[in-house]
DNA sequence: TGCAGTGTTGCTTC
DNA sequence: CGAAGCAACACTGC
């Protein structure tokens, strides 16, 4: 779920209790009882959003945050414990909710906030590799993931001349910058690949070859494709069913990622990059 | 059927 | 220091 989206749904909110199944989620208190004295009884003042982690804001100064990885969804609604001994995917399922109202998504719920409207905060995570973790204020936003994050791209503050100040005496293929939170915050890998075709830039191309239109075309393609993703409520989750793909209208608009030919009929490549793999049209993405 | 591939970091090794 | 490799985990799709 979007950080808007929880925000208007669970400021406010005091958190009445946690469970969970999977307690490794609990880096910081790293016991699930001294985890759970540090959430319990708060009451949630903001939601925000730092890369790609969650930041939740609890009263006493304290902050919670939740680091979704690859397969994780946050999610409000209600779930319950399954009564069906054939452990499936999680010990919860979403409660039947009455006819016409949406039922929540996520059948791999494995970290649970109870709030006191009756409602609960909900983890759900396929591959089980989020994290969370509380504590004061001034101590998370020191940890290293989030004080060595570099400038969040869609901030007015990310201008042109920041932007090719990044590059300076760095070396390495412009792919796995982009993707590189300490180069910018909040790149994964579908927006690295569109942002690229969007610059007509070749994956591999290397940070020293880059002139003046290239970090022209580059900068410019970051900021409509991220608009545009945000407008469009991201991308679905990769693996999940057509069906809840289809709710993330970006989705839509995808012009390479999984996708056989580019939108002028070229036919998509893929190559790995660093572990990763990149889809890129070797028509029109020039390599520098 | 089996195995490559997977919205992401972060640790270890060289 | 940087880069590469891979681990954390479990399912989908070819």
């Amino acid at each position: 779920m979007i950080v808007r989206d929880l925000r208007s749904k669970i400021v406010g909110r005091r958190i009445l209790g946690v469970q969970t199944d999977w307690p490794k989620y609990f880096r910081l208190p790293s016991s699930e009882a001294r985890f759970r004295a540090c959430i319990t009884g708060k009451v949630i003042t903001a939601v925000d959003r730092r890369s790609k982690n969650v930041l939740i804001s609890l009263t006493g100064d304290y902050l919670l945050l939740i680091h979704q990885k690859i397969s994780g969804r946050l999610l409000v609604g209600n779930w319950e414990r399954r009564s069906d001994s054939q452990t499936p995917h999680s010990l919860w399922q979403p409660v039947s909710p009455p006819r016409g109202s949406t039922v929540p998504q996520g059948r791999f719920i494995h970290l649970l906030f109870d709030l006191d409207d009756g409602r609960q905060l909900g983890l759900s995570d396929l591959r089980k590799f989020a994290k969370a973790l509380c504590g004061k204020r001034e101590v998370i936003l020191n940890r290293p993931e989030i004080r060595q994050l570099g400038p969040e791209p869609l901030d007015p503050q990310f201008t042109l001349a920041r932007f090719k100040q990044l590059f300076a005496g760095r070396k390495g293929r412009i792919k796995q910058m982009l993707m590189n939170p300490k180069f910018i915050a909040g790149i994964g890998n579908i927006y690295s690949d569109e942002i690229l075709y969007a610059a007509g830039i070749h994956p591999l191309s290397r940070l020293t070859k880059f002139q003046e239109p290239q970090l022209k075309a580059l900068y410019r393609s970051i900021k409509t494709v991220l608009k545009k993703a945000v407008r469009l409520r991201g991308t679905g989750i990769v693996g999940g069913s057509a069906a809840a793909r289809a709710e993330q209208g970006y989705d839509k608009v995808r012009m390479v990622y999984q996708r056989r030919e580019c939108p002028r009929g070229h036919e998509i490549q893929r190559i790995r990059i660093g572990g990763r793999s990149a889809r890129f049209c070797p028509v029109e993405q020039k390599l520098f």
